[in-house]
DNA sequence: ATACCGACCTGTCAGC
DNA sequence: TGCTGACAGGTCGGTA
């Protein structure tokens, strides 16, 4: 599933394909569980609806949605979408054919459709009347201090602190393994044990790893599809995730993998302690 | 209050 | 070929 910056690039994609186009009716499919609205909720509040300001938020993509002279519209009325594992959100032609597992699909006025598709069903719908938060900081947004002040603390794992979305929003499993490796932290430590030079380490290493995986359009390994439907994002190099047994590229010693509360963790024995 | 753990789903891939 | 089991980018809710 998409972290931080595959969601980042989903919501530009999309941001600059249908920012103004209007929702002219909405189809949603029989499962109903990627939704957290009533799907007659959902379907009332994005038809008629313009596209505004399209951006990411944590791991969700937040849409606002404006109501040209309707007395009845929502303020602020947002569409949220969350991707969960295998989710995506495509900008299809009407005719192209709608793929197994699509759970919506929106109809604009230039003729194309917004559809969304989740085989695993993790992702999430909804929309909501307020402004969206996401419940913990955003990693590029929170200052050093503040991030610090995140593990005090805490016993668990720091892998599993920076997981934690109601800390840190839009970390995910590849980007903790990758921030730790370059820190030069293991994922098991206490994250209360880390001192304050290595949580530096750890807090310019999230920033770099992040920005250079937006920057290369985020990482793809399976079902990561950006927002036009096209496949083949360009991939940073991990350096530990995914490459259990293969040689550290710093050292050579076999990279380690673990499980950390039911998760994958790679790490390299030697440089990281 | 915290922190693990299984559950939620489908698909894919390695190994037999 | 086909079967089986392990595993997958994420979150919940229940339990300890």
């Amino acid at each position: 599933m998409p972290e931080l910056p595959e969601v980042e690039t989903i919501a530009r994609g999309l941001a600059k394909r249908v920012t103004g186009d209007v929702i002219e009716s909405v189809w949603i499919g029989e499962r109903k569980q990627p939704l957290l609205s009533p799907a007659r909720e959902i379907a009332a509040t994005l038809e008629g609806s313009r596209l505004a300001k399209i951006r990411r938020v944590g791991k969700h993509i937040a849409i606002d949605l404006e109501r040209d002279g309707r007395k009845r519209a929502p303020e602020h009325a947002q569409w949220i979408v969350h991707l969960g594992m295998t989710g995506k959100v495509i900008v299809a032609e009407s005719d192209q054919q709608v793929e197994k597992h699509t759970h919506l699909i929106a109809k604009l006025a230039s003729g194309r459709e917004l559809r969304f598709v989740d085989p695993r069903m993790f992702g999430k719908l909804k929309v909501v009347r307020e402004a969206f938060q996401a419940p913990g900081r955003e990693p590029l947004e929170i200052n050093f201090e503040d991030f610090a002040k995140l593990f005090r603390g805490r016993k668990t794992p720091i892998k599993s602190a920076l997981l934690n979305q109601k800390l840190l929003s839009g970390v995910g499993n590849i980007y903790a393994d990758e921030a730790l490796a370059r820190a030069g932290i293991r994922p098991k430590r206490r994250a209360a044990a880390v001192t304050r030079a290595e949580l530096r380490k750890l807090y310019d290493a999230l920033q770099q790893v992040l920005h250079e995986a937006i920057a290369a359009g985020g990482s793809s390994i399976n079902d990561y599809v950006d927002s036009d439907g096209n496949e083949g994002f360009f991939q940073i190099q991990h350096r530990v995730y995914g490459r259990e047994g293969e040689p550290c590229l710093t050292c050579k010693t076999p990279i380690k993998r673990i499980v950390i509360s039911g998760r994958s963790a790679h790490y390299c024995a030697k440089c990281q302690k």
